[in-house]
DNA sequence: AACTCGGGGAT
DNA sequence: ATCCCAGAGTT
């Protein structure tokens, strides 16, 4: 135990800032129309909250916009090819939720009726909805009384109650304190304390003067509120190395093929290429071709760091299997990820 | 409980 | 260069 009787927060003082300072987010109902009766759209919600695990508001915009352009409801995107949708997704990350994504609008399609759930209980029986993502939903659209704990409360909490020791050794007792914090009004509570501390209370400044829960905050009152959430030590990050081969037939076309369905960019595309392995392997071209070395490309990964020793040579078009040339017109539209496009660009594609 | 899984913006 | 983002699934 860490908190010993939690202060609750003040939710009318954090409702009436969010009233007069919530974001314009192309996913949010404002604070005044929630009040007026009009309500979020599931699907739109469910997409956003997707889209936005460990990934920034910036980031997500434009690709929401075009997801519900393309398809405006949750039949449009279960009717879609699994493939339409990686296309779209690439470059934005972590693949499994495009995948996931998928599969979840045809569950709720085929085994929902074609409404999402509407409590957070039956929410996380759906694929790629864990704990935030099916509280978030529940209280946004249907105002369920429960906590909704996402990476910005971790760090108002820390804060707010003095925590101790790392969030991941007292996640359950900040959710207890957030839970009997909650008011009625709780889509507009989750959705303002998470402005709160995207805007307030930000991971390296905090500007207390204009925090509204300020007056029961702890770390205020003992010294630096920056100085929370103290931070678990963390490994240092890898490095592996690989090879990439570029493959141009006579006309120009790149050679493509798919990566495996599951893992590391699972199912996305991807150029031919070595194992990435600590020493860097021995370069076995997938082609006869006169291979000259293009230079390298360094990515990074949330727990390695890539370096892809880059190659290209003009190979006959016949003789490869699994694969598919694509024009380099076509080059943007394929699902590839950030990686394999680096490695294009350091052929002078794309 | 620890590990895997992207990419980019802010600092 | 480091941090961290409206986390979930697997082991």
């Amino acid at each position: 135990m860490y908190l010993t009787d939690p202060a609750p927060i003040d939710a009318p003082a954090v409702l009436a800032w969010y009233d007069r300072h919530a974001r314009d987010l192309p996913w949010r109902v404002a604070p005044g129309d929630r009040a007026r009766g009009i309500r979020p759209d599931p699907y739109r919600v469910w997409l956003s909250e997707v889209m936005l695990q460990q990934t920034t508001v910036a980031a997500v915009r434009s690709y929401f916009l075009r997801f519900t352009g393309l398809w405006p409801t949750v039949f449009d995107l279960a009717s879609a090819p699994l493939d339409s949708v990686l296309k779209e997704w690439a470059g934005l990350g972590y693949y499994a939720r495009a995948r996931n994504l998928h599969a979840c609008a045809q569950a709720v399609l085929n085994e929902h009726g074609g409404e999402f759930p509407q409590t957070s209980v039956g929410l996380q029986t759906l694929p790629g909805v864990g704990a935030y993502t099916s509280a978030a939903i529940a209280a946004i659209c249907f105002d369920e009384q429960t906590a909704v704990l996402d990476g910005n409360l971790d760090r108002v909490l820390a804060r707010y109650y003095a925590l101790p020791v790392p969030v991941r050794e007292a996640k359950e007792e900040l959710r207890a304190a957030l839970q009997a914090s909650v008011p009625s009004r709780a889509g507009d509570f989750a959705q303002a304390m998470m402005d709160l501390g995207a805007t307030i209370c930000a991971p390296r400044t905090a500007v207390c003067m204009l925090c509204p829960i300020q007056p029961g905050c702890v770390a205020t009152k003992t010294g630096d509120p920056t100085l929370y959430p103290i931070k678990p030590v963390k490994a240092e990050r890898p490095t592996r190395k690989g090879h990439a081969y570029v493959m141009l037939d006579s006309d120009g076309d790149v050679y493509l093929q798919s990566r495996p369905p599951k893992g590391l960019l699972g199912g996305m595309t991807e150029v031919p290429g070595s194992d990435w392995a600590a020493t860097l392997p021995v370069s076995h071209y997938p082609a006869k071709g006169d291979w000259k070395h293009r230079g390298q490309i360094v990515h990074i990964f949330t727990h390695f760091r890539l370096e892809l020793e880059v190659w290209s040579a003009v190979v006959p078009a016949d003789g490869l299997d699994g694969g598919w040339w694509s024009e380099r017109m076509d080059l943007k539209g394929e699902a590839l990820p950030t990686l394999f496009r680096k490695v294009l660009a350091a052929v002078g594609l794309e």
